[in-house]
DNA sequence: CATTTGATGTTCT
DNA sequence: GAACATCAAATGC
């Protein structure tokens, strides 16, 4: 079965807000070393601007060691750890030099769901287990090694199954935890399906 | 229930 | 030394 696995050009396209739309729905997926293939379905993403939105790490044009790889060409993994616990996983957008990202904040397990329950060490499948930056990472195990991988290879990469959630209504809110960023932190550019219960915070 | 607090490590000033 | 795109456990109603 040929698989639908996201191309280079759909996170090159230019508008940040747009694919952060567009990627609730599909299929978030991770082979990790010899272990079996985990995925869920993506049910809650933000969009950071690296032009003009101070909520952004690479906001201001500033590149440091961490954010280099936001100025990447689309396609690509940027992961950083956040309060020294939890690593957060991007998806790198646009073009060469714009810096833009996509959060990914929550899914629903999928694939794999046993050895998700196992990495999280939970006994049930509930909300708790992926909804939520630091969670979804931990169950697909994520973790800053794969800062800058290629998400068009063979170990994290996005897949549009065409499920169901991809055609429901989104409802957008305030991104989440960026109130520093003043006026940039009113912006609405949070998407989940309106009425999932996979989403980390309302 | 809601709210607070402690854990934890890298980056940047 | 402060800040930080968080989580889970503990405490207060």
């Amino acid at each position: 079965m040929a698989s639908n696995k996201l191309s280079r050009s759909f996170y090159q396209q230019e508008d940040v807000v747009k694919v952060a739309r567009q990627l609730v729905g599909k299929v978030l997926c991770t082979q990790i070393d010899d272990d079996e293939m985990t995925s869920g379905i993506i049910t809650e993403t933000e969009a950071y601007c690296g032009r003009g939105d101070k909520a952004c790490h690479a906001s201001g044009g500033t590149r440091t060691d961490r954010t280099e790889i936001m100025y990447h060409a689309g396609g690509v993994a940027y992961v950083y750890l956040c309060y020294g616990i939890h690593h957060l996983f991007n998806v790198v957008t646009n073009v060469e030099d714009r810096a833009d990202a996509v959060l990914i904040r929550a899914i629903e397990p999928l694939d794999g769901r046993e050895l998700i329950l196992e990495r999280r060490k939970y006994q049930k499948i509930n909300p708790a287990l992926t909804a939520g930056p630091g969670r979804l990472t931990q169950a697909l195990s994520i973790t800053t090694d794969l800062d800058s991988t290629d998400l068009t290879g063979d170990t994290i990469w996005i897949e549009d199954r065409n499920v169901p959630n991809s055609v429901k209504e989104l409802a957008s809110a305030k991104r989440i935890g960026v109130e520093y960023a003043g006026e940039d932190a009113k912006r609405s550019w949070r998407f989940y399906p309106k009425n999932s219960k996979w989403v980390s915070k309302k």
